[in-house]
This record gives C-alpha cells, structure tokens and sequence, in this order.
RNA sequence: GUGGGUGUAGCUCAAUGGUAGAGCACUGGUCUGUGGCUCCAGUGGUUGAGGGUUCGAUUCCCUUCACUCACCCCA
C-alpha cells in the first residue's frame, strides 16, 4: 500500500515548534492591537475572478501557481494566493468603508502556491498582513512602517533592513516605463534571457535582476523615485520624513519593485541576510487602485505581509521554551488511584498543568515518567499514606517533601505549587 | 517549468563488490515505595523503489520517486 504522507510543499507543525507559532501568533494581536488593528479572516476559498482582477492577469502567480479548479456548481474557484484581496473583498461586501475612515485590519491565515518548494518557501505558507483602507496621507505609510519596525523589534529578530522605494502612479508610472524601456532597448543583448522576457511583460523586474551582468547594465538605469508626478514625489518626501521624525532605519533602495500589479507610490521590504535565496521577511506598499479595480469608490490604501515561515526561522532559540508540566500525580494502587482521578480534574480546572501515573505502576517507573516529562513537583499517595489520610508532594528541584492531608486537598496542593 | 546535491534504524551518521554498525532516543534490569548519573541487556533497517552488470550489489550502471538547494517567482 502507498505510504500516506503530507504532500509537497505542505508541512505538519509539531508540538515543539507549534507552540513557538502561537507565541508569535499572540505577540501579533498583542501589538497590532496597540497600533490600532483589528482582526479579520476572510475563507481561504474564493472565486477565481477576486485574484485575476486584483493580483494581475499576467502575474506568474495568477498564470501558473494558483491552486485553482471548478466548484460542483462549475464555477472556478481558488485558493487564496495572498490576503489583500480578500481583505478589500470583504471591506466591500460588508460595506466596512462606512465606518470612520481609514479602517485599520490585519490577518493572519494560510496561503496557496503552487511552486517548487525551497528554502523559505512552501507551497502552503502563512502569512500575517495588515492593511490601512481609506486614506491617502503619507502619515498612514509611516504608521504602517512603524508596526512593521516595532513588530520585528519586539521579535527579539536582528540583522534586518528596511528598504523603500516609489512605483509612482497611473500618471507617472507609464512615462516612467517607456524611459525604462528605452533605456535597455540599447542594451537588450547584455542582458540575460530571462531579462529579455521581461523587457516586454514587465521591464520594472529586470532592475532587481540577480545575475551580475544585467546587475552592471541596470546600476545606471532610470529610477522610478527621479520620475515621479508631483503628487507622488511629495508623497515619497513625507513619508521619508516621517520615518526620520520617528527614528526609523530605512534605505532608499531605488531598484526595489512588486511582484504584484495593484501596488502604487510606496514600496517597501523588510531583508534579512541569514535566509538565503527568499531574503524578503516581510513586504507591501500602498495600492491605491485596488479598492476602485474590484468594484468599489476609488479608496487609496496601503498595506503589507510577513512570511511567518520566515519569521520562525529567524526567531532566536530563547524564544523556543515551552510551557513545563506542574505536577505529576503518582498513585499507587487502585484505591489511590481513584481518590486522585477527581483532583486531577479539579486542578485542571484551576488552570495548572498535570498529568497522572497509572496506579499499577511501580513508583520508580512513575517517578521516572515525571522526570521525563519535566514535572515541577511530584504527588505520591501510596498504601501508607491513604491509611494515614495524607499524600506526599515532592518538589523534583530540590527534593523536599512535604504531607498535605487528604482533606481540602485540592486546596492544599495548588497553595504549594503555584507558581 | 529548469539545473545541482542527497537518499542506510525514530534522529544524527559510519562501513564494505561477500546479504549492515555506532551514538542519541525508546523498553527493561542494575535500584522489593522515590527521577536525573553509571553500567548491562533488549527492541528497531527487504540500505527510498524498480531494473541491469556480477557467482554475489547496500556499494558499480540506468530509470524512477522522495527530500533538499538554487534559478524562475515571491512573503
């Protein structure tokens, strides 16, 4: 028979590093909240129609990694490739644009892309995003940065640079793409093959081209942040501003792109050099015209998303220490074992970790199962003690002992052992 | 979709053209009601799969699959 196994690119978070994602999973409420996010989640099943529109019809994520087939009722149908359309989809639907502008809303969910898998990159991956809905003021741009910074700072996460750049506009970008064009029409045969695909389906990418020949070609190129409209330019100004009143580390990175179509003005990416290939931890950029394009008022916008893969990487080992057992229960014999069964409940039910030996075990095996499970402290009822109404706790750090007696027992224990 | 690397026990890895071993882990004993340490023993592998060469293949060759890294793309 076939060996049933988790498909490519499709990963089983165990306990052990299950326990490091809830703790960056409550670090993520904790201070998107103080920053004034509130969460959504949106189905990871959407129509097909929603990321075309949106993503790009002629993206490679939308022509060849989009895990996407017919419903029963023979419309097609997706899985999300990433957050923000569905985001604006449901800010549309619920009609969330009547409350006080902007709204602020973050996620976090899986992801579906069909690609060869990699370091730092799976075919089911998380992400956590945030989004600002409604506002157009550069302050929103730094805002969103600032969470951004404040997020992987409170990580513990180190080594990582915020870079930004400006895709400009409907008004300038055009412009600014012939300039481009004409700049490495001269100079197509120095570049590479992939290069010169791109030169006709999306001449921005070939300025963060990785080969070193094209490198030299695209250092002297036209950047998009020297042909900016008015407007945007002074948009770029004020958020460069802003980072600089708040402190904020950043780089002009003026080759810095989106692989996305709905991006405009602000661009931005936070890298780290400790990954390999997928350096990006976390990117986004403003999307003006999204809102507009899916069927909505024109609605300025500005958002981003963290690779949680990727963050769990990087995130340092004191980060891992998982939660220990607090008392281990060790009865034996039938009657102990009994009069325990109910406080092991009713401690459960005061919110302390225990667990319980099996009364026909011999009690070096149960004292051995406590040690291997870590346990703060001990409870021995043996023959002894039930006769003499009482149990024994030990404190496995440093051996004491103590009597409690059985009754008010519950009492009694969770008074010694708290933390 | 393209290219490179790697597949031996649950994990990390040895070894040899003559049908496999260690450490860790696990189970038990050492220790008749008190864990960690020591020592001893045990469980555990059709050497990823299929085919070929050979008297004989885990080792050499081919194919395939899986994993992995990189390209592409992207968080």
């Amino acid at each position: 028979m076939e060996k049933l196994k988790a498909l490519k690119g499709f990963k089983d978070l165990l306990p052990g590093e299950s326990e490091r994602w809830d703790a960056v999973a409550s670090l993520v409420r904790n201070t998107f909240h103080a920053f004034g996010f509130s969460p959504v989640r949106t189905p990871v099943l959407e129509r097909t129609t929603l990321f075309t529109r949106s993503i790009g019809e002629t993206t490679d994520i939308v022509e060849k990694e989009m895990y996407t087939f017919e419903d029963w009722d023979g419309k097609a149908v997706t899985l999300r490739p990433e957050g923000t359309a569905s985001v604006v989809r449901a800010y549309l639907e619920h009609r969330l644009g009547l409350h006080p502008l902007p709204v602020k809303l973050y996620y976090q969910g899986p992801m579906f892309r069909h690609e060869r898998p990699q370091a730092g990159r799976l075919r089911q991956f998380h992400q956590v995003g945030a989004e600002i809905i409604g506002e157009i003021d550069p302050k929103q741009d730094v805002e969103l940065l600032s969470l951004l910074s404040h997020f992987f700072e409170q990580t513990g996460i180190s080594g990582l640079t915020l870079e930004i750049n400006s895709l400009g506009c409907p008004l300038c970008r055009p412009p600014y793409r012939k300039t481009l064009q004409d700049y490495f029409q001269v100079r197509l045969g120095t570049l590479c093959e992939d290069c010169g695909r791109r030169f006709n389906s999306n001449p921005l990418r070939i300025l963060d081209c990785k080969k070193a020949t094209c490198k030299t070609v695209t250092q002297e190129a036209p950047a998009s942040a020297d042909h900016l409209c008015p407007e945007c330019e002074t948009h770029f100004k004020a958020v460069q501003e802003g980072l600089n009143v708040l402190k904020l580390p950043y780089s002009l990175s003026k080759h810095l792109v989106r692989g996305l179509d709905y991006y405009t003005k602000t661009a931005f990416e936070m890298t780290t050099t400790q990954l390999g290939a997928q350096n990006a931890v976390a990117a986004g950029g403003r999307f003006d015209g999204l809102v507009e394009a899916l069927g909505g008022p024109a609605t300025p916008a500005i958002g981003f998303a963290m690779g949680m893969e990727r963050i769990m990487q990087l995130l340092p080992e004191s980060q891992h220490e998982l939660p220990k057992l607090r008392l281990f229960m060790a009865p034996l014999g039938e009657v102990a074992g009994q009069h325990l069964f109910p406080v092991l409940y009713a401690l459960r039910q005061q919110g302390i970790c225990c667990e319980m030996g099996k009364p026909s075990a011999a009690l070096k095996r149960q004292m051995k199962q406590a040690d291997r499970l870590e346990a703060a402290f001990v409870l021995i009822a043996g023959e002894e003690e039930m006769a003499a109404e009482q149990v024994i706790l030990r404190n496995m750090r440093t051996k004491a002992q103590l009597h409690l007696p059985l009754s008010n027992l519950v009492e009694g224990i969770s008074a010694q052992i708290a933390p």
